[in-house]
DNA sequence: CTGAAAGCGCTTACAG
DNA sequence: CTGAAAGCGCTTACAG
């Protein structure tokens, strides 16, 4: 019960040997214009195509990259994903997902990729045990973390610059003329949230001003609902730093709620300039994360570790930019 | 310069047979507990995983659905990325991602599936030529179409019944006091928009009711665009029926920038229940699709064929519901 | 229950 | 440029 048709079936049929069909199919291989074509016409007429599989097994590469994501539900990631799907494709690779729900990706979650031997990670949004993500450096498997740092620094990793951003920020907001601030935080000892914390605090600092942090998750709930509580307590400050869009999006609707104007009686500014921000409901100034530049880095290095693995590590940082809209 | 480590290795140092380190790692397939002991002992000494590939020539399976997304910038979509992973990992299979640009799939977009054999193809939110969907009958795939019914029945769909819904949606909003309805579409064409729009009007022309069509295209600006022309040519309807939610909040936005009291002035009823529909900025009357159902019957299908293919066919309808809120 | 051997569909030195 | 042959790392009848 032979189903799948394969290189002997075309090489019978072509009159050539199944070496030849080999080579019209591997890229870089020589064979005479003549032998392609007949190879090709044969192929055509059975429905062939080579199995990526035993391809692998033979060369021990595969043309997949395995892409890892946690929190999908935050808008800013269905760009990423899209964005990383077109690169790759255009690149030849296919992608693996895989969902995480832990903020530190478990082992279990990469076991696959192991066994499907990938031939590079992306890791968005979460972290990873130094010793989990070892076993991709025994095997010489490029990984990138994508917005996110490691406190170790033996991987490579793709942010936008976010002290630089925390300190534009806490800049813009004191030209404005800002008193008091609140950060609300993402998740805690999240790289992104306490790097965008730090580059505010030490910008506020330089003009001997402060702010109060209040730790939420990264969610429009948990920004709504850090935002009515700041209100119940009659805490309200003249501006808010929140440390992505979503939830700053949740603090907008939860002012709105209490009928307090923004940005006459408190500024709020967010992160990460996802599409609903600009709509006429929001109207949020917020950060631009660079997510393309960020997406042609990643894409870059894994496709150069690929062709010549060399193991090395860099954080690169890229610097991102103020939208100005009508909450500041 | 061999790297990896495969079964022969492990076999050597355990003091078995190459079989039966396969033996071990073949579900199904009976080793004594002794021999097993020894054989996980030698493996976990050596670090030695199982060739996925290796084993897929062999068995011509493999443990990879393939998972055909289009417009993952709808919210919708995340949340059924999300579902369709958790579900198929505890199902013991990888999803291998592939990103479409245009509502109907092309050959080359789905040649990495057929190249990687995979299990099983979920398509969500795109169309598919017959010709192209034909070459995974002939290869005994089973397919799936998500959220999209095709015209020609030859392949099992799983949709939220959006017949049924439409016609809910219309006798609710007569209950209402309809007296003249715009429905906004989407993208022409599609299964979806086409059969809530038919169910909407089969109920309203009960009641000799009609309704203007204005066609869209399933995106935040196109609903907002759409509804700034209705109110530029003064021709406010009673209601609203927003094709989905994305749209529907677009419609909500230019309605407020006019300051169109909704839903004193105006009614407006959307579709998917994605989560910023409950937000306090929207508090959007929408009909949940029942994301849970229909990713279970798309699994389980999948699940059922990859046993035992049968390549039987159905248009699963699920019903949704209607959830109230504060805009009608 | 276990081992030796064949074979899945490819790539790749090696001769010619 | 081309073909015959070995081999990638597994699974699976077949004997024992």
């Amino acid at each position: 019960m032979k189903t799948t048709i394969n290189a002997k079936d075309v090489a019978k049929l072509a009159g050539v040997s199944q070496s030849s069909v080999s080579r019209v199919y591997f890229e870089g291989a020589k064979v005479s214009t003549k032998t392609r074509e007949k190879v090709l016409a044969a192929a055509e007429e059975l429905g062939y195509r080579p199995n990526e599989f035993a391809r692998s097994l033979i060369t021990n590469r595969t043309k997949i990259i395995g892409l890892v994501m946690k929190g999908v539900q935050n808008p800013f990631y269905p760009q990423v994903l899209t964005q990383f799907a077109n690169a790759f494709k255009h690149h030849g690779y296919s992608v693996l997902f895989v969902h995480t729900n832990s903020d530190e990706i478990q082992a279990e979650d990469i076991e696959t990729l192991l066994n499907y031997n990938v031939a590079g990670v992306v890791i968005t949004d979460a972290s990873m045990s130094l010793n989990v993500a070892e076993s991709f450096k025994a095997n010489q498997i490029p990984l990138v973390f994508f917005n996110r740092k490691l406190s170790h620094s033996t991987f490579y990793s793709v942010c936008c610059n976010n002290l630089n951003a925390g300190r534009s920020i806490g800049h813009y907001l004191m030209a404005e003329g800002l008193r008091d601030a609140v950060y609300i935080s993402g998740n805690e000892n999240t790289s992104t949230s306490l790097e965008r914390e730090k580059g505010f605090g030490e910008a506020l600092d330089q003009c001997t001003l402060t702010y109060a942090k209040h730790t939420s998750d990264f969610t429009y709930e948990g920004g709504y609902k850090t935002a009515l509580n700041i209100i119940k307590n009659n805490t309200l400050p003249s501006a808010f730093f929140v440390a992505n869009d979503i939830m700053a999006l949740g603090v907008l609707d939860a002012l709105r709620k209490h009928a307090i104007q923004v940005p006459q009686q408190v500024k709020v500014i967010g992160f990460d300039n996802i599409s609903m921000s600009s709509w006429p409901a929001y109207e949020l100034t917020t950060w631009e994360q660079p997510i393309e530049e960020m997406v042609e880095a990643t894409v870059n290095y894994l496709m150069s570790e690929i062709a010549n693995y060399s193991g090395r590590v860099e954080a690169v940082e890229i610097e991102g930019k103020l939208i100005e809209r009508k909450t500041t």
